[in-house]
RNA sequence: GGCCCCGUCGUCUAGUGGUUAGGACACAGGCCUUUCACGCCUGCAGCACGGGUUCGAGUCCCGUCGGGGUCACCA
């Protein structure tokens, strides 16, 4: 049975990176008809650690990465927590100690840092000389007796070489002389995240480590855990890295700064703002930010959509197919085709996937969608009338492609409002409606939509070609001055469309008051 | 700096000794068109470098350069 993990620590967000670790974990523990893990890291005592996990299994969730074990559905292995495991990690120590494969230590950080500066001096690799290493419980008297308290550290081998059969990077040696004598418990008597990492692991009979290339180097000290308490060495998989725009460098939350100078990924954000402004959701809130996935469903990005670059991210299947479900990534995802080399994140690629994953939905679904930003925005009743989704239908439908994201709706927020709160856009009024005899033939094609019948798209059309004919004009000396009129911009979906959504009543009103203009 | 990993268009990638180095996003131009968006067509653009091995190298070997990760009583 596969069983792989994600063990997240409680930092209140859910990062773009960790989402792709997470999505292949699930994906490679689905394909093999396996569980997928979620377990919490929160060595690191903290509080509200309940209230800084929210948002990450919120995010899973919406992303529909569900877990068959962790917080919230609980699982026969549990606690899923590491803070409520710390027996299990006393007792590993215990067992280090008892075996040999670690020793109390007695050295303060001081003796430590002096050793290390040393090395330092004398350009040579640091390691520790086991100076205050306690071998008897002579020795742990005698330091204790002199204020002394003690760390656990691991005895390295000092010579030998290691080798690790990764799944994506092929083998890969270490010499144990690089290694340090890491410290795997504190002087508290709290342990530390590499030692909680192995027995948990262990513990929950997790087959597949499938995690960031970060955490690469770091493999050996946990190998060498592993084998100290003879665990069988699962398999592992170290995944190239999610990197920032445009360069190798892993992406990273804090530097949004940075980022913003990068052209796709300030308009992605942009994007984002415009929709968050008009919804009143928080825009310079931290988690505002597109490295982090709550970002994407504040705005209205589509899970499949995300699920479906992410996947791309590092892994593909061949040299055409970028369009995956869910159900296909599952039965197509393999490890030995995940890449090695870092992949930048790419904000236009991922708003390529949106578009196409949202044109996709049936107009109902759309909709759906749609609605509750249009509420959020005050746009609309909550919850809203079978008239109001009668209209939210035809503007979806009239506006084609041109949604985007969800929250792309509110672009066409001025259906909503009452005639007399139009706003115009200044620009797009003056290069049309203040052209020469532009209100003139407004004014008289008014005159011809008062009586017209039907009032629907096709009758519309056919009612102003008539009248271009008539007047003997180019059909855009009325088109572009009835658009402005009747939506206070120059750009926007079908004209005909949108005069029929209107309704006679509330074009003629908009008509006269950019008239009044 | 030590150790480890990585290096094909700007970006994501296909490529496992013989290809005009393919696709996608982006970009540029064009078509469609009532604007915008969509769609369609065309174009631009890449094997980091140097040595080997081989009849033949993006593909194998070595070196160089470049990028990244990691070296905590953080996770």
């Amino acid at each position: 049975m596969v069983r792989t993990r994600f063990a997240p620590s409680p930092t209140g967000y859910l990062h773009i990176g960790g989402v792709r670790t997470a999505l292949y974990n699930w994906l490679f523990a689905r394909q093999h008809g396996g569980q997928f893990i979620l377990r919490i890291d929160d060595t690191d005592k903290q509080r509200n650690v309940e209230e800084a996990i929210r948002p990450i299994l919120d995010g899973l969730r919406w992303l529909g990465i569900d877990w068959d074990e962790g917080p919230d559905v609980g699982g026969p292995l549990g606690p899923y927590y590491q803070s409520q495991r710390l027996d299990r990690y006393r007792e590993a120590v215990e067992k280090l100690l008892a075996g040999g494969h670690a020793y109390y230590d007695y050295a303060t950080t001081e003796e430590i840092q002096a050793e290390r500066t040393e090395a330092e001096r004398e350009k040579r690799m640091f390691r520790y000389s086991r100076r205050f290493m306690a071998e008897t419980p002579a020795d742990r008297a005698r330091f204790e007796a002199e204020g002394r308290q003690a760390v656990v550290r691991l005895k390295i081998p000092t010579e030998g070489k290691l080798t690790i059969d990764d799944a994506i990077r092929g083998r890969v040696e270490f010499d144990w002389a690089n290694e340090q004598d890491h410290v795997v418990q504190r002087a508290d008597g709290t342990c530390l995240y590499h030692l909680a990492n192995v027995v948990d692991d262990h513990d929950f009979q997790i087959t597949h480590v499938i995690r960031a290339e970060e955490h690469l180097s770091n493999t050996p000290r946990q190998v060498f855990i592993v084998e100290a308490l003879g665990y069988p060495r699962p398999a592992y998989a170290h995944l190239p890295l999610v990197a920032e725009p445009g360069s190798h460098t892993k992406l990273s939350k804090r530097k949004l700064d940075k980022y913003l100078k990068n052209r796709d990924f300030a308009e992605l954000l942009e994007h984002g703002r415009k929709i968050a402004a008009a919804i009143g959701h928080p825009v310079e809130a931290d988690a505002f930010n597109p490295v982090i996935v709550d970002f994407y469903r504040t705005v209205g990005f589509l899970p499949e959509a995300i699920v479906n670059y992410l996947a791309l991210l590092g892994w593909s299947l061949d040299d055409k197919t970028e369009h995956f479900s869910r159900k296909e990534l599952i039965e197509s995802f393999s490890l030995d085709r995940v890449n090695k080399a870092p992949a930048s994140f790419d904000p236009r690629k991922l708003m390529a996937f949106e578009e196409r994953h949202f044109q996709l939905l049936p107009s109902e679904r759309k909709v759906e969608l749609v609605v509750p930003f249009l509420e959020k925005a005050g746009l609309i009743e909550s919850p809203s009338s079978d008239r109001q989704r009668q209209l939210i239908a035809e503007i979806v439908a009239a506006a084609g492609d041109r949604i985007k994201v969800a929250g792309d709706v509110l672009e066409f927020a001025d259906f909503f409002q009452p005639d007399d709160r139009l706003e115009y856009d200044e620009k797009a009024v003056a290069k049309n409606l203040g052209k020469e005899g532009a209100a003139e033939l407004l004014a008289k094609f008014r005159d011809r939509l008062a009586t017209a019948e039907p009032f629907d798209a096709a009758a519309l059309e056919t009612l102003l070609r008539d009248f271009v004919d008539a007047e003997g004009i180019k059909i855009g000396q009325i088109i572009h001055p009835l658009r402005v009129a009747v939506t206070g911009k120059s750009i926007g979906f079908g004209l005909f469309d949108t005069l029929a959504i209107l309704g006679r009543e509330r074009c003629l009103r908009r008509i006269e008051r950019a008239l009044a203009r």
